[in-house]
DNA sequence: TTTATTTGCACGAATGTGCAATAAAGATAT
DNA sequence: ATATCTTTATTGCACATTCGTGCAAATAAA
């Protein structure tokens, strides 16, 4: 055997870059040459590591949602009320090192993309789904069914909107107000 | 003289043919010749009529708002009370002529992009507090000042998460279901 | 004829990709 | 231990393509 197998601290650090490149320049103007610089590699190694551009965008999408989900189960495990444990999960979304403008801007390009690419619209779709499905899972135990789908639907998007928010230059909003403002509309909707 | 003035409808055809490609290839691929070829002319009059493709797509951008401004301000010199304006202005943003995938993608594409460039970027934030201070004026008649504001945040967030979702392929959301959840919403909020 | 409009191409710059060459790190043989 | 070999990793460039742009010519209306 010759050298060591294929290295996944630099497929993750190339993949980094690519986050960093995307947020700062967007999608259009994401190169290969520009994500090597970032990452201080030469072009060769895109391909090396990922056979192609297309293929490197999906997997940095892939990242970015797994460190999202990473929040996500880790603030689950302490709660036990429903309405802690929706706080639970809106706090993953509103974490601090998570609701920050340049991780909202490329989750802005990546929605954006999918409509595009049939392997980004699965992965919006499986984790809008299970996003969805978490909230409904505690709003069941506080209302009736058909209630507690469209409310579960309703608390989707209103996140969804508030990163969008956040994501345009200048906002004005901390992620203590975003959760919390999404925490009152879900409490209105539960008593 | 020579021949008549530049054509406003050219213009508008160009422009057309901007949003067209922008929702049928996303923005990363949305070429000159791509427009051209979409409105049956050759590259040259992009340059002629806009200057440049900089200047075309954020022109296609304000053709887009004024298209949803447009329906905004007919549908509200109907209503006099203040949640019936609610609802006509939130009839807007869910007329069926709107609501539809191409148009949410294209804004998607839109919102995407704004934070890249100080012109659109301008351009999103006059549109959002244009939006959010009509639904202000109706909600501070209902609701306490403090109160008013954060709904009407919240409603607009509302209202942007939902446009994502429709965007989706495959999503099944119907302009009818979301206007009437953001009213039900609204509804629980102001009374 | 005069002026506005439109064409179609040519040019330089930039991009994704593939590849040949090289370096690095074990493994193997002597 | 030392040298050699094999496999993996990395480089950096060349290639074909594509893109935005500008322009000279052609066309059409007044």
């Amino acid at each position: 055997m010759g050298r060591k197998p294929i290295d996944a601290d630099r497929r993750q650090k190339i993949v980094d870059a690519t986050l960093t490149c995307i947020h700062r320049f967007g999608f259009q103007e994401t190169t290969v040459a520009r994500i090597c610089d970032e990452a201080g590699l030469s072009t060769g190694n895109v391909h090396y590591y990922f056979g192609g551009k297309q293929n490197l965008l999906e997997e940095a999408m892939r990242s970015l949602l797994r460190t999202i989900r990473g929040k996500m189960v880790a603030s689950l495990n302490a709660s036990t009320d429903p309405v802690s444990r929706l706080d639970a999960i809106l706090g993953s979304n509103f974490h601090p090192e998570i609701f920050r403008p340049e991780i909202c801007i490329t989750w802005l390009h990546f929605w954006a993309q999918a409509p595009h690419d049939p392997t980004l619209a699965r992965l919006e779709r499986v984790n809008r789904m299970r996003f969805r499905n978490n909230l409904l899972h505690e709003i069941r135990k506080l209302r009736p069914p058909e209630q507690a789908l469209d409310i579960a639907r309703q608390t989707v998007a209103m996140v969804d909107g508030l990163w969008i928010e956040k994501a345009q230059i200048g906002a004005e909003l901390p992620a203590e107000k975003a959760h919390a403002m999404v925490m009152q509309y879900a409490a209105s909707q539960t008593q």
